[in-house]
DNA sequence: GTAAGAGTGAAAATCTTTCGCATCTTGATC
DNA sequence: GATCAAGATGCGAAAGATTTTCACTCTTAC
């Protein structure tokens, strides 16, 4: 469970960090706000706080359980570190997600990097629209 | 001159914006911040205020005069609209951006958005990585 | 030239995220 | 199981970026 990886991310079991990930694993969305967390764990009557929370998503970042994402909209968003490489499609009306791969972009990518002398060490790319259900809402 | 640009943007001619505009033009880095902006502003003795350079930025945004970017890094950066849309490769180490257009990747992503019933709206691909410069530095 | 509506600077307010610190937990040790 | 140092937590304050408010000034249409 929880425990386990929290164990061999090298940090120390405690509630608050059993909880967050917890939430991250069973809450249903898969990428949530610092904010999110909060209040998901405000209702279910955890006494947390936001700075905790902060911290915590920080150090499951630093040791590699989650992932940052910054898309637009002030606040960063966390969602559980799958593994592989993903880049997401973001509906700006209802903020639905859907993530994909795509080899031709990262080779694209690749290439270009290298055209320009560039090591590539990270990249974001975040497609912005109107999801199916959004377009029909109209 | 930059008159005629803020007159046929709809926007009434006025001291900070001409300055502005003049400075996003002139000053030779073409991707700054409200805060690079207001600092030139200062080292050119313009009594102009910061929450002016911001409100004459976003107004300059949505009237398509410029872009902005959200970088990693807190603050958004300005650059004057080139008409054509491009993406952008940015060093960690030095800041140095290297613009790019590809077509291969534009085209993946209007196909990705549409396998998944999106329409988009916009995109935003950055490549962070180490520059030739900075590589050579170590 | 004038008036009405826009625009401006400075300060205050927001919003998100991080810090400082007194207090509590965890996990290794006896 | 009790002990204890290192590490965590909660809270409020602070920070950094951007926006809003407000009293005053400027632009523009007439
Ligand atoms: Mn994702
Ligand atoms: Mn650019
Ligand atoms: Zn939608
Ligand atoms: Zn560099």
């Amino acid at each position: 469970m929880e425990n386990q990886q929290i164990k061999e991310a090298g940090l120390k079991v405690t509630a608050p960090r059993v909880k967050i990930l917890g939430i991250l694993e069973n809450c249903g969305k898969r990428h949530m706000s610092a904010e999110d967390v909060y209040k998901e764990l405000i209702s279910q009557d955890e006494e947390i706080g936001l700075a905790t929370v902060y911290r915590v998503l920080t150090q499951f970042e630093g040791a590699g359980l989650v992932c940052r994402r910054h898309f637009e909209g002030g606040q960063s968003v966390f969602e559980l570190n799958s593994g592989e490489h993903h880049d997401h499609l973001v509906c700006i009306k209802c903020g639905k997600i859907v993530e994909f791969v795509d080899l031709t972009i990262e080779k694209r990518q690749a290439k270009i990097a290298a055209d320009n002398a560039f090591q590539i060490e990270d990249h974001s790319l975040v497609v912005y629209g109107i999801c199916g259900d959004c377009q029909n809402k109209r």
